[in-house]
DNA sequence: GCGAGTCAAGGTAGG
DNA sequence: CCTACCTTGACTCGC
C-alpha cells in the first residue's frame, strides 16, 4: 500500500498549478508558469519521498491551457528534458502517479464538440505521463459523465466514445464511481464491455449506492477490475464527510477512527490510497503514521530513503 | 497590499 | 426555456 494526496502541498511554499487568465495569455506567461510548475513539482515529489508518501496526483493545471485552441506552443518539445528528468525520479523512487481531468471532460456528451474537446484534454494528460516515460500503471481517472435523461443510452455512448479514443489514452484510463450519477454497479456495466478498470471512491460509494451490498463486496468487485501486470495495484480514493458541513463536503482533516475502519474493511487487499482531504499532506502523514503502526495493513510499502535529485 | 469578484470548459435540479 | 448551484483555489482588479 502506498498513501498519497492530490495536487497541492501546503507545507512547501510553491504550487505546481500556477496559471493566468485567458485574457492575459502569452507565450511568455505560459513558459514562465510551466517553469515554475515543473520546478515545484520536483520539490513536492522530493518532499513526498523524504516523508514516505509514494502516491501523488499531478495537477491538471500543470500546463496552463494545454488543450485550448489558443495555445499552439510546442511545450512538449520545449520542456521534454524537464519532463524526462522528473519521470526518472518518479521511476527510481517507485512513486505511483495519477491524474484527474476535471468535470468538463465528458466523453459521453451529447455533442460531438464537447467529446472532441474532452478527447484533446485526455490526450494532454496522457502526453504528460508519456513524456515522463511512466508505464501504464500511471493512470488518468475520469467520471462516466452526464446522464442526459437516459442512463442506458449514456452508458452506451460512453462505450462508443471510449472505443474512438487512441490507445495511448485508453491504456491509462480508469473510471471512478461518482457521488450522484454513476455508482459502482454502473461502472461495472461499462467494465464488462470495455475492461476499463474501476477506481473505487469510498466516500462517493457511501453517498451513492442503490443496493444493500456492503462496502467490502463493492470494494472487491471494483478492485478486481485492475490487471496487476498492466495496471498495477488498484487505486482507491478515500475521504470522509466534513462534520457539521453540508452533505458531500470533504473533511478538513482526516478522521483516523473512520480511516482505521476503512482499512479493516479492506484488510486482505493491496491497493494505493489517495486521501482527498482538505489539509492534503498533513492528513496523508497522519494516515501514514497510523497505517505503519497498524500491523493489520499488509504489503505496506515502507519509506524508501533514497535521496531525490 | 487587501478584499471581492471572477475564472476555458458542463450538467442537474428546480422553476 | 431560464437561473442557481455544484466546488476550489488562485488570478485580477479596484480601492
Amino acid at each position: 500500500m502506498r498513501i498519497g494526496y492530490p495536487c497541492i502541498n501546503r507545507t512547501i511554499d510553491c504550487t505546481a498549478n500556477n496559471t493566468f487568465r485567458l485574457k492575459s495569455y502569452s507565450e511568455i506567461r505560459l513558459i514562465d508558469s510551466l517553469n515554475k510548475n515543473l520546478e515545484c513539482l520536483r520539490k513536492i515529489l522530493q518532499f513526498n519521498v523524504e516523508n514516505g508518501l509514494l502516491f501523488f496526483r499531478i495537477s491538471s493545471d500543470l500546463v496552463p491551457f494545454a488543450s485550448h485552441p489558443r495555445n499552439s506552443f510546442n511545450w512538449q518539445k520545449r520542456f521534454q528534458e524537464e519532463f524526462k528528468g522528473i519521470g526518472e525520479h518518479i521511476i527510481k523512487n517507485r512513486i505511483r502517479i495519477s491524474m484527474h481531468p476535471d468535470q468538463f471532460t465528458l466523453i459521453n456528451s451529447l455533442t460531438e464538440e464537447i467529446f472532441q474537446r474532452s478527447k484533446n484534454e485526455l490526450e494532454y494528460h496522457a502526453e504528460i505521463l508519456d513524456l515522463m516515460n511512466l508505464d501504464t500503471t500511471a493512470k488518468i481517472q475520469i467520471h462516466v459523465g452526464g446522464v442526459y435523461g437516459d442512463k442506458e443510452k449514456s452508458i452506451e455512448r460512453f462505450i462508443e466514445r471510449f472505443n474512438k479514443l487512441d490507445k495511448f489514452v485508453t491504456r491509462r484510463l480508469v473510471i471512478e464511481n461518482d457521488d450522484r450519477l454513476y455508482n459502482v454497479n454502473d461502472c461495472l456495466k461499462i467494465n464488462s464491455e470495455t475492461h476499463i478498470p474501476i477506481l473505487f471512491d469510498a466516500f462517493h460509494h457511501k453517498l451513492n449506492n442503490s443496493t444493500t451490498q456492503t462496502t467490502q463486496e463493492y470494494f472487491k468487485l471494483a478492485t478486481r477490475t485492475w490487471n496487476e501486470k498492466n495496471d498495477g495495484a488498484p487505486m482507491v480514493d478515500y475521504s470522509s464527510q466534513k462534520p457539521d458541513g453540508p452533505p458531500r463536503q470533504h473533511a478538513e482533516t482526516i478522521d483516523l477512527a473512520d480511516f482505521g475502519f476503512f482499512l479493516r474493511q479492506t484488510e486482505p487487499f493491496d491497493y494505493d490510497v489517495m486521501l482527498e482531504i482538505k489539509d492534503k499532506e498533513k492528513s496523508a502523514l497522519k494516515a501514514l503514521d497510523f497505517a505503519m503502526g497498524d500491523l493489520r495493513v499488509k504489503n505496506f510499502n515502507k519509506l524508501a530513503s533514497i535521496k531525490l535529485f
